[in-house]
DNA sequence: TTTACCTAGTTGTCAGACAAGCAGATAACC
DNA sequence: GGTTATCTGCTTGTCTGACAACTAGGTAAA
């Protein structure tokens, strides 16, 4: 039984604990530099040894939550919290809940980048573009997996921005929606010509770069995202509760 | 002395290990899905006791490099590496390098946020917005610190949208370039009519999202972005290297 | 008043133990 | 022979107790 079903595992004591950690924090509203309970005292009050503790402990220092100094204890770090960007979806869930959200994140950084891009692009940015371009033609025809040049492609605009932050963004966010490419490429993705419609929204993509078209770039890059979203049953880009909302 | 002058305390053992580890994973080329040596192997290869490696293993895993499975072992864990965006510059650095990159990313998120807030805001959005300005408008006649209302503001734009990813990554940007939002409400930023622009520029987004304006709120939101730039001394908006660059 | 020392408390590290979970080999059953 | 149950060794998860390193604050000596 190769097919890997990822069951959902029991939580580690120490995983829940961190968690009620950052929750005891955030609900006594303890601000920076505040000290938290000592070590004895958590293992007290949650009944757990030390160890469990302590490791809680070290995961909330690796999120940046707090920072603890031997022979004082442990505090809230400053800028608890948002020292680092996570996506946290259900394991391995690669449709529905999250997804949306995550799609129109990177909808909006792709437009953007795209923008950029048409305005900054070298002939050496252009070149890269188009052999991936070519590659991906070639996986087109022989009805390959090819999510890996797809990504590649994302990155080669983003890199075009001149933006080192951009690029590694873009690159978190690939890693965030790889699975979600996925079925783009696979047998039934070339089937249903969902490969072909990625392909040409590609080379629209290329296209408006290459021409230095702003514009151009902006909607075609936020097509393809919005095309991408629903190749995988995603709605097509409403949201629910409209009804709160003030008009057109 | 009052002034903590953060001396660098000597590094804690897990801290090290788990560096070691990630190099030693890097340098082995290890795939995703390989496994690591047992803790007894790293307790013997490092010299340390399995309290240090558990706790080293355990920041790995908290930053998503890798995963345990108890009678198993631990694993290189999909996507080691990218399940986290983080933003490091030097410490402190309010001003230059990075700085600029860090507020073109805003500005990119900025602009399609104020969008997307302008296409979905609620009554209540629009009021939270309207009370955030009126305390502006006071903290600006009374000449004050405003630098938490500004971020307020920003973070309920985001709300707006229904999206709550959004809002988390502002809150994550927020953090980032808190330091550098505070010149313009400060006394020097007061008598310089910078916190007056920023306030005009903040309510030209206002009135764009609650018209309903999409192409407005995005204009406004760039332009405030770039202002902000340039209030931090930041060139405006362009880029190094242009002689390599394809025409225009 | 200043200095040195002492002490209690806290985190860092170590060592050993048992429980829980897993893979592969072995033995029992049809 | 093929299938199932059990056993065994290994690994991680958790517990316990102990000592070292470090700090703040108090106390005694200079």
């Amino acid at each position: 039984m190769p097919e890997c079903a990822h069951l959902p595992r029991p939580p580690r004591l120490a995983d829940t604990l961190s968690r009620s950690l950052q929750e005891w924090v955030r609900d006594r509203r303890l601000a920076e530099g505040d000290r938290l309970p000592t070590e004895k005292q958590l293992c007290e009050h949650f009944g757990v040894s030390r160890a469990v503790v302590r490791e809680a402990i070290a995961r909330l220092q690796a999120d940046g939550y707090v920072e603890t100094r031997q022979g004082l204890g442990a505090f809230v770090a400053a800028g608890a919290g948002v020292s680092r960007f996570r996506i946290d979806r259900p394991d391995g869930a690669t449709r529905g809940d999250g997804l949306r959200e995550v799609f129109e994140l990177r909808q909006l950084m792709e437009s953007g980048i795209a923008e950029l891009a048409a305005a900054r692009r070298s002939k050496a940015d252009l070149s890269e573009m188009k052999m991936l371009l070519g590659r991906m033609e070639e996986a087109l025809v022989e009805r390959r997996q090819a999510s890996e040049l797809d990504d590649a492609f994302h990155l080669a605009i983003a890199a075009a921005t001149r933006n080192p932050l951009l690029v590694r963004f873009m690159e978190f966010m690939g890693a965030q929606i790889q699975s979600s490419r996925v079925p783009t490429w696979d047998d039934e993705g070339h089937a249903c010509g969902l490969a072909a419609a990625a392909h040409d929204e590609h080379q629209a993509m290329y296209r408006a770069i290459a021409d230095g078209d702003v514009m151009a770039a902006r909607r075609a890059a936020a097509g393809h995202l919005q095309a991408a979203a629903e190749r995988l049953g995603l709605a097509p880009g409403e949201r629910p509760s409209r009804a709160e909302h003030v008009g057109s």
